[in-house]
DNA sequence: GATCGTATGATATAACATATCAACCCCATC
DNA sequence: GATGGGGTTGATATGTTATATCATACGATC
């Protein structure tokens, strides 16, 4: 999975391999990646576009892992507190990370068109949000970058 | 208003040049501002912070503007898409604009303690997402840029 | 005065999110 | 083996944000 995810790819390895770094991640850091929390980031990965917490839910109904929004929400916030997902304000919805080896300043690029959403990684002290901030004298926790529009394979047909 | 409102200034003038500024782009392009909607901005105005649609429904509310929460999402989509408010997505709440006379890329400061939001110019050519998204090859239609944290006057007592 | 566009009114429901409390499980310690 | 604490889960209820839908009003234009 690069950042030019909107170009095909071996999806297979996506999910494997996420899952995977995951497992090990949790291991090192005494995480507890339960059942319901686990299969959240798989459905997450299954899909290049963002979720909403209630679709997340059908699926775990589906599987008999939940059934009432408190389940979701609660993988879904384990998931965010650990950096294996990330929550996009636009959509009020969630996408599995891609990016789950590096610390990073994440900008999301969301096609209204196909809804794939991907995940690049940016400079933090680059931007205009760490500049402005800064003249500001104002202290940043956490920083939204996101850019809704229409991808290389929507744009020529829109 | 300035883009370092979080200093004291004359507030009272924010309003009255605000909606007078309003009042004016609005002959000229024909746009109809009508009593909920001029109210609506004016609301706005009244603070230097996000306020969600049922709040401002409820003011509209108490003046016998409307009781219905299209009443206020209508008038926050026109002033939206006129440029008059911003939504902050990170709050799924509104904030009236605060440059109106520049087309603008605006940066949002969010204090996470007083609640006050600052609406700040950027240079959207120089950001990290059109970097990313012309590396990419995406067409940015709408761009997000808003941070989260602590703003000068309550970083210290934090 | 018929028609059209824009704005409103009114009802209902969809979609997103959290509070609360009880039950349970693991496991560390006594 | 009993005790107790921390984290997790189950279940119910509710709060909050947003939109769909259909009906009506009103001014402009032909």
């Amino acid at each position: 999975m690069t950042s030019q995810a909107f170009e095909a790819h071996d999806h297979h390895s996506c999910i494997a391999a996420g899952v995977a770094s995951a497992v090990q991640i949790c291991a090192e850091r005494n995480l507890q990646l339960t059942a319901a929390r686990q299969r959240v980031l798989e459905i997450l990965l299954s899909e290049h576009r963002a979720m909403g917490a209630y679709e997340i839910l059908e699926h775990l109904r589906a599987e008999g892992l939940g059934s009432q929004p408190p389940v979701a929400y609660r993988a879904l916030e384990f998931l965010t507190k650990n950096g294996f997902a990330h929550r996009i304000e636009r959509l009020n919805a969630f996408i599995a990370c891609s990016h789950l080896d590096n610390a990073h300043a994440p900008v999301f690029l969301i096609c209204r068109a196909c809804e794939r959403v991907v995940e690049a990684e940016a400079n933090a002290a680059q931007g205009e949000i760490d500049r402005v901030a800064r003249r500001a004298g104002f202290v940043v926790e956490r920083a939204v970058r996101e850019a809704e529009g229409l991808c290389p394979a929507c744009a020529p047909t829109a």
